[in-house]
DNA sequence: AGATTTATCCCCGAAAAACAGGAGTTTTCT
DNA sequence: AGAAAACTCCTGTTTTTCGGGGATAAATCT
């Protein structure tokens, strides 16, 4: 029996480019697309696919979102991720959120089949390019406390120990004490290129 | 008689996407595809198409940089930037290295269209969005000089004023002033949320 | 229950940045 | 050639950061 397949994707150009892929794959059977989460999950209110591909960013609701969403719904859907960023964070978070596996956009033809042929017996899949980055990534990762999360943005923002000790009520030794720890976590000697690579592995 | 269009993206999906959109257009003739830049300007050598639609994110070389060698080697070759992202410099630097136009990957097929009859009649073709986009963004437009351009980076690379005032050569004063008039274009109250937004703004 | 992590607080002193305000020289543009 | 912009340098003062310490209570994990 063919596997359902249903796209999300708000870039016209990628639902053309799978469906012009799967056009003649005889265990596929496409069942529509949207180009937005609300149809999307409109759609599924009258039919479930067996897979949906998802991309991450769309306009009224992100990937991750609907993710966790179509999952409460439909929780015998299976969800591959689909996006043009191989980025460490968004797909643990489409995968904490239920999705079964991660695919970027380059992918081949036969990469995007095995996906679905993989999820679909309930196993995961991810391409090969994401599991080398979260593997990197996972190695070298800064971990920070909610806290120093905290003390992290309100740096960012611009203020001095002092205002920040004042916002949150604690004191401003405890707040040096957290911009220390952060330093340190950063690896960097000053708040300038500790806020560059904050922002850059988008902490902030 | 037909426009001969030649893309190049390294994104599968998005080759197969306008391929199968092209196919019925009548006045459209698909010359073929490259996946990098490499194979791009060895298919130029043998036969040069009207139009070029490049992706600005490639493997091997920017979509940038290849904009400004095919329009150098064969000027009679119109491109059209396609991208994801719809940011302006790049937008700005595909227009300055000769690009005649800029799509999002989320255009209708009649805007893409409609961009390949603009820009083969030598005309400039920007897409809705990017063109807003360009606009409000040449609007509250932070200006920096080069030297104020390097001391910048230097900051946010973690150097203090001494150490910024050896590496270039000038007066801990200069470096100083530099750093005042950086933080007044930048209306920050100190370099932490100056950086925060330098690299949100890809200053840096 | 014991160990680890997290969050809190404190001191000191040197170094650096931020603030204020002025001024001369060289490029660049018109 | 003249104006504007960019780059350069200066003196001071005040504020903040940064690098060392060390310490205690509470939460979290094993």
């Amino acid at each position: 029996m063919a596997i359902k397949v249903f796209i999300v994707d708000d870039h016209y150009l990628v639902i053309e480019g799978i469906r012009s892929l799967l056009q003649n794959e005889k265990n596929i059977e496409w069942v529509g697309h949207a180009m937005n989460a609300e149809s999307c999950l409109a759609f599924l209110k009258t039919q479930q696919p067996d897979i949906i591909l998802m991309d991450i960013s769309m306009p009224d609701m992100s990937g991750i979102d609907l993710c966790r969403e179509v999952k409460e719904k439909y929780p015998s859907v299976f969800i591959i991720g689909l996006s043009t960023f191989n980025q460490q964070s968004f797909v643990q978070k489409m995968i904490d959120n239920g999705a079964s596996g991660y695919v970027l956009k380059n992918a081949s033809k036969e990469e995007i089949m095995e996906a679905m042929n993989t999820v679909v017996k309930g196993k995961q899949y991810l391409s090969f390019e994401v599991a080398q980055t979260i593997k990197a990534n996972q190695d070298n990762k800064i971990i920070l406390t909610r806290r120093e999360k905290e003390v992290l943005e309100l740096i960012a923002e611009g203020m001095t120990n002092n205002e920040i000790a004042h916002k949150l009520f604690i004191s401003i030794a405890t707040v040096d004490t957290h911009r220390k720890n952060l330093l340190a976590k950063f690896n960097a000697k000053n708040v300038a290129s500790m806020v560059k690579t904050a922002v850059q592995e988008k902490f902030i």
